[in-house]
DNA sequence: ATAATAAAAGACCTTTTTGTCTTTTAATAG
DNA sequence: CTATTAAAAGACAAAAAGGTCTTTTATTAT
């Protein structure tokens, strides 16, 4: 569904989230270890993810990866549409270029369902709320961090 | 949501059950004008589903594509599965190897459901309702074809 | 100040996806 | 039988995604 960056950039930063609720800032080591994506291109990500002001960074010595209190809540929509674009949220099942409801493809009515209830899941969800359902339930970010 | 492949693929083959139904074989030049996809690559996917069985071709002059009738009707999902895998409908929103009911990410219960429900929308739908769509009503399979 | 630490930047590489084109094979009409 | 037609096969290439590594810059503890 999503691409590996998407996927690398949302565990990421539930992780960063779930540090953070303990007062700690990781790095970019501990960060792509525990989560299980590949050292350098977590850090790539991340890093493009500081530049857009999605999360924040300090260098040097106590140095990572935080998320700033003052700023809103990173919907997941948001991230999505940073890494990889609105396609998902607006593109036509069969790859048409024009596909709405007055012009619809022969999946028009029922795949708009789906990709509407997507859309609502990912704007309702947040990275601090998943890194919540992490902290307190079942929920895992990685089968390490269970 | 789908790659290019398989909307291709998908787009391909509707248009031949459209043709078939009015006694038609096109060929690869006609088929790819139609759906507005790149000739040969469209061929390079029809023959892929030829050598497959999900669809029928004849050399030579009047040759062309078609379906055997008296083959079962090509739901979505194995057109899919066969051209991209099924990780749409097994695979975790998150990215996880394990992620189930009782191993669930933060995500898994919303996506779960989202997931299930494209499931079902491609296990229903075969490459001749679509076609049946497009032919009777508002329904189209490019822009040109209306 | 300086050494140690950690992110930023950016070059580089690999794999997968997407796309193009030429040659070969098979079928059929005449 | 031959010419024509159309798919099959497969080489090749461009673009995008995914991934690695080295060098630079900024921070901080000593």
């Amino acid at each position: 569904m999503f691409n590996k960056e998407t996927e690398y950039a949302i565990r990421g930063l539930v992780y960063i989230q779930l540090q953070n609720f303990e007062g700690k800032r990781p790095g970019i080591a501990e960060i792509a270890k525990q989560i299980d994506a590949p050292h350098f291109y977590t850090a790539k990500i991340l890093q493009r993810l500081v530049r857009q002001g999605f999360v924040e960074s300090l260098k040097g010595k106590g140095g990572g990866f935080y998320f700033d209190t003052k700023k809103p809540q990173l919907s997941l929509k948001q991230l999505i549409i940073a890494t990889e674009g609105d396609s998902l949220f607006c593109g036509c099942g069969f790859g048409l270029k024009q596909c709405d409801e007055n012009n619809p493809c022969p999946l028009h009515d029922k795949y708009a369902e789906i990709r509407n209830a997507l859309n609502k899941l990912v704007s309702e969800e947040n990275v601090q709320s998943l890194a919540q359902k992490t902290q307190r339930g079942e929920e895992m970010l990685s089968p390490r961090l269970r």
